[in-house]
DNA sequence: TTGTAGGCGTTATCAT
DNA sequence: ATGATAACGCCTACAA
């Protein structure tokens, strides 16, 4: 049986309350009873047992990550800016994945709160109605991942998405091109997705480009679902010149795509990507891209959610981190004048 | 404030011990004090509090999972099925990574045993001896993943993979190769490393093939180590005509590092790729690989620490799950008197 | 400085 | 069938 507090106690002929003192730093103890109570501590090896503890002071030092699924490289990252900065201020956390099932989601927000969870950072796909209020009943702070968009309600971390495409869009324009492509993600009508989509659709407008519907297709974040959307859009005859993929995973379904169809990337078609997770720069050709910090992302949730506790004020509830647009060897300038054959 | 169960026997006008019955269904409540306390219950939006639960019960209902790092496909997999197990026994996973540190491995042993997580799930890419005396101390079920060895002392679960290399290097030496490089991981000496150099060594000699000790090269997980020692065996002169990578990632690398020295996959040299991970048929060439099935060893492994907990005894604290060559793009058959000049 | 005792929200063992 | 009440391991006024 683990040793508890009552045992030390006894054993180094104390009171329990001292005991709890001398762990704590709470109060003062006499040097002499401290080191004696400590030696005994290490004695028996005993351990406060957490779960008693945030019993009585409501606190667990347990932070809650919600997210969609774990093998996933994006959110991986992520995950590891959080576990960094998690253990550097000493927080354990506990995973839930939900498969973007929102009742699954609501479930996790509950136990999550039931388990004293101390703050939650949330990450979904999609966001529906139901989870936005139930994150807004949560009174320990909840905050969200990659979610900023014009009507935002919950504090939340991420990219500026709609400059960060408008930026990969203009950037198309003046490598030339003038028929886009883009792929979004239709499970994600209403958050990044939307402003991404606002970018692109700004960007053109603004080089005085038409925006053609058609040019934009909605997938999921497959590489399958990408290949396979890429395909019929080849199949459909109007080639465009550079395919936008709002996501890098999307981007090499595309490339694949457009290689087994004969063509050759970025000489035929230009493709570029979106985050920049590891195997952008891994595959080949080498992916462009827009980076997103996914790392620091993670730190600068956990760092938010540890000031609230903490009882800080945040200045600002929603933060928006920069991009950068990595230029590697998935996308080639092309001759304005080809189209006038 | 939450609801307690004290709050609930008050206003229903019972005592707390009832409302404990009816929440856990633990004895007969006459049917109309039932339905009164579940109103009630409804009411106040009343949930018990799983802390205070697991104090006594000294139970959480909680698998902890060590990992050396998160955003990894690998580890990705594994977690899902972990998840996803769990998700259907109704327990919750805490996650603790320890970016292969073993002083961080053991910190995160005591700190899940003091959280009452009834199971630990371990995983690392190195064993250190003092991590599997901190394993062997705690009381609860521990299984770790992807460690058989000759040696093994913990219960694990993972594929056998002295035959899965043994196996890989003989369909390399039936595809007319005989000089096979092995790229295998300099951090992993002791475990399924060494299985694996133990599979190929046999292999080659079964079919008379000298072991040449300079194709055996050490490396870590990571691409770009991978590509840099590739490069060095390129520029040595001496040509393999395949190469064996225990990790597609490695494979990877080899392969980048191939086609950039100007050299063709497959037709030049073979490259073959270990796990399968989901960039192993993504990338193109699509890996010719040994297939893990990660899912089904997360999965496994959460099964075997239920069990323990329920107190089953175990047939095989070694679950060994099968593995599948497949073949896919990356790898030739070349003609045997290519070497005759 | 140190000890006593009440309480955190449950479950479980007694009586009733 | 129901209700007191003692744990569970710890923290923290309050007293001494």
């Amino acid at each position: 049986m683990k040793a508890t507090i009552k045992d030390v106690a006894e054993k180094a002929g104390v009171s329990i309350a001292t005991v709890s003192r001398v762990i704590n730093n709470s109060k003062q103890v006499s040097e002499p009873l401290r080191e004696k109570v400590l030696a005994i501590i290490d004695e028996l090896g005993y351990k406060p047992n957490p779960v008693a503890r945030s019993l009585v002071m409501k606190k667990s030092r347990l932070i809650g990550v919600i997210v969609p699924e774990m093998s996933n490289f994006f959110i991986g990252e992520i995950m590891n800016g959080i576990e960094e900065m998690c253990k550097s201020c000493q927080y354990d956390i506990i995973v839930c994945s939900t498969q973007g099932n929102h009742e699954q989601e609501i479930r996790y927000l509950d136990l999550l709160e039931a388990k004293q969870a101390e703050g939650i950072i949330f990450m979904s796909w999609k966001l529906h109605n139901d989870v936005v209020s139930a994150i807004k009943k949560i009174e320990n702070p909840v905050i969200m991942i990659n979610r900023n968009t014009i009507n935002s309600v919950v504090p939340s971390v991420s990219i500026d998405n709609k400059k960060a495409a408008y930026e990969m869009t203009q950037y198309l324009i003046n490598m030339g091109h003038q028929k886009i492509a883009l792929l979004r993600n239709s499970i994600d009508m209403d958050t990044f997705g939307l402003d991404q989509t606002i970018g692109y659709k700004e960007a053109l407008a603004d080089s005085g480009i038409k925006v053609e519907e058609q040019f934009i297709r909605y997938g999921d974040f497959s590489v399958d679902n990408s290949y396979k959307i890429v395909t019929e859009l080849l199949e459909e005859g109007n080639l465009p010149t550079a395919i936008f993929a709002t996501s890098d995973i999307m981007a090499i379904g595309a490339i694949n795509a457009i290689e087994d169809k004969g063509y050759n990337v970025p000489d035929d078609i230009s493709v570029v990507g979106f985050n920049d997770i590891k195997i952008a720069s891994l595959y080949r050709p080498k992916l462009t891209v827009i980076h997103q910090p996914l790392f620091s992302i993670g730190t600068v949730a956990v760092k938010m959610i540890i000031d609230k506790i903490d009882g800080y004020e945040l200045k600002n509830d929603i933060v928006i981190l920069p991009h950068k647009l990595i230029e590697r060897d998935s996308c080639k300038k092309i001759e304005i004048n080809e189209d006038e054959k």
